[in-house]
RNA sequence: GGUGGGGUACUCAAGUGGCCAACGAGAUCAGACUGUAAAUCUGACGGCGCAAGCCUUCGAAGGUUCGAAUCCUUCCCCCACCA
């Protein structure tokens, strides 16, 4: 009787645990295995979508084992066959390899690279960009049949729309990644999402058939979002980013703040490294006092502070409580006001080049300029057009659709403008 | 290569000469209700404009017409079947 290896049980009540091979928890017990997850290189920075996986590999370091990102640097250049020229191609490499670095410095905030089982960055474009095509033909294409490719889901589901060669192919690149690994850095597990499966089971295959070894797949759950929407989308749109400078603290930790009662618990065994005790007390708060949001506090505190740092969530957590509990926008100091500017949008007013919108009667700042100008509406149109629904606020009072500028009286100390737009998006005008 | 069917706003999808800035749904945004939640209800939803109205949009480019998303020509792209 094998008992089941602590990390199978850490990730199995976390929900992290969607489906793995029956010789894994074994290898498991067996010793330190090393392990592989791989990202897309397609941007500079992760974006909360990529952190289930991140975390599944976290869980696995803590659990004893090594693990290895691959940033898809070789991959990730036919992921995408639309028409390129050769030149774009290699200035992609170029990006691919600085989006590597920065992906590498989002990952140490969640992994430890020191040491001797300290976690690894590998690129798959090392080995696969000098790959000729004859040999990969010969020693990995020999391997699959095509019956067995079609059998795939992930090809199957794509035969009546169609699937171009080069898709078709990914199946085995990503295999070959798998048997490098192994190789090279004596790999026998890896991560993925859900969908990945397949993908991974054709690496394990690959690895059988031409090293005799034995390798391990675990796939980690698709994440969703109570309401049916798309996971990881802030409010306003875009996607959260783990980059500060795409996606402030501050909104990072809203973004968190803001989930969904019938989410938090998942997301709380997701992403969060709080303990199973502190985890179940969270799930009870939201059932018997859902108002206090403690669980949602919770949340964004853990997720905030691994990934910006245990000040950056302080502060996130100050100019929350500031925005959302306060409301008396005008006793705000001007050293708060301040500290407000690189939390939230923030402009200084500007009066547009344009003479036409020159400010009618008499007012100080126009308000759908300074909308524009902090981001807050996409146009004149839409900052109207909110204006007159009532949604916009200067400093905690509520405009009315005649309210089309705002008077010198209002400022605050230091030339400061609070407004607000709908329910929860702030942004900060100082006026010179 | 042949035949047929398609390309409409963020997405899906009506519209086949004027009533079309373009039905409807979803997404999104705002308001009410709340707990920075959900559900629900209401409204908005190309740009500029206080407004009247003006400008840009229906794969691309031309053309017919007083007038086109709608008709004609050429081109580009997608899908199905046949070769």
């Amino acid at each position: 009787m094998v008992t089941t290896p602590a990390l199978l049980d850490e990730l199995a009540w976390r929900g992290l645990l969607q489906q793995h091979t029956d010789g894994l928890p074994a290898a498991l017990q067996a010793g330190p295995v090393t392990a592989y997850c791989g990202f897309d290189p397609t941007a500079s920075s992760l974006h909360v979508g990529n952190l289930v996986p991140v975390m599944g590999l976290v869980h696995l370091q803590r659990a004893g084992h090594r693990p290895i990102a691959l940033v898809g640097g070789g991959t990730g250049m036919i992921g995408d066959p639309s028409g390129r020229s050769s030149e774009r191609t290699l200035q992609d490499l170029d990006t691919i390899r600085a989006n590597a670095e920065a992906l590498r410095g989002q990952l140490s905030r969640f992994l430890d690279f020191d040491g001797a089982r300290g976690a690894q960055l590998m690129n798959n474009a090392d080995w696969l960009a000098s790959l000729s095509l004859l040999d990969f033909l010969r020693d990995t294409g020999k391997h699959f049949s095509v019956n067995y490719m079609l059998a795939k889901d992930s090809v199957k589901s794509r035969l009546e729309g169609g699937i171009s060669y080069t898709e078709f192919t990914y199946m085995l690149l990503q295999a070959y990644d798998y048997l490098e690994l192994h190789r090279r850095a004596g790999v026998t597990l890896q991560l993925g999402g859900s969908d990945q499966w397949g993908n991974i089971t054709a690496g394990l295959e690959l690895i059988r058939r031409t090293t005799g070894g034995e390798a391990h797949a675990l796939t980690l759950p698709l994440i969703t979002n109570a309401d049916g929407t798309k996971f990881g989308k802030s409010t306003g749109g875009g996607s959260v980013w783990l980059d500060a400078e795409r996606t402030s603290p501050y909104r990072f930790y809203q973004f968190w703040m803001g989930a969904d009662d019938r989410d938090v618990p998942q997301w709380l065994r997701f992403f969060s490294l709080l303990s199973r005790d502190e985890v179940e007390a969270l799930d009870e708060a939201v059932r018997t006092e859902p108002h206090k949001r403690a669980a949602q506090r919770a949340l964004a505190d853990d997720v905030t502070a691994r990934v910006h740092g245990a000040d950056a969530a302080r502060i996130a957590r100050e100019v929350s409580a500031l925005l959302f509990e306060k409301g008396d926008a005008t006793a705000l100091s001007a050293g708060a006001l301040a500290a407000l500017r690189a939390e939230i949008p923030f402009a200084t007013w500007a009066l547009p080049a344009d003479a036409s919108t020159e400010i009618a009667g008499g007012g100080l700042v126009d308000v759908a300029e300074a909308l524009m100008q902090l981001g807050l509406a996409a146009s004149r149109g839409a900052a109207k057009r909110v204006l007159e629904q009532g949604g916009v606020t200067v400093n905690g009072a509520r405009l009315t659709a005649t309210d089309r500028t705002v008077s010198r009286e209002r400022l605050l100390p230091g030339g400061y403008l609070l407004f607000r737009k709908g329910q929860r998006e702030y942004g900060l005008l100082q006026v010179p």
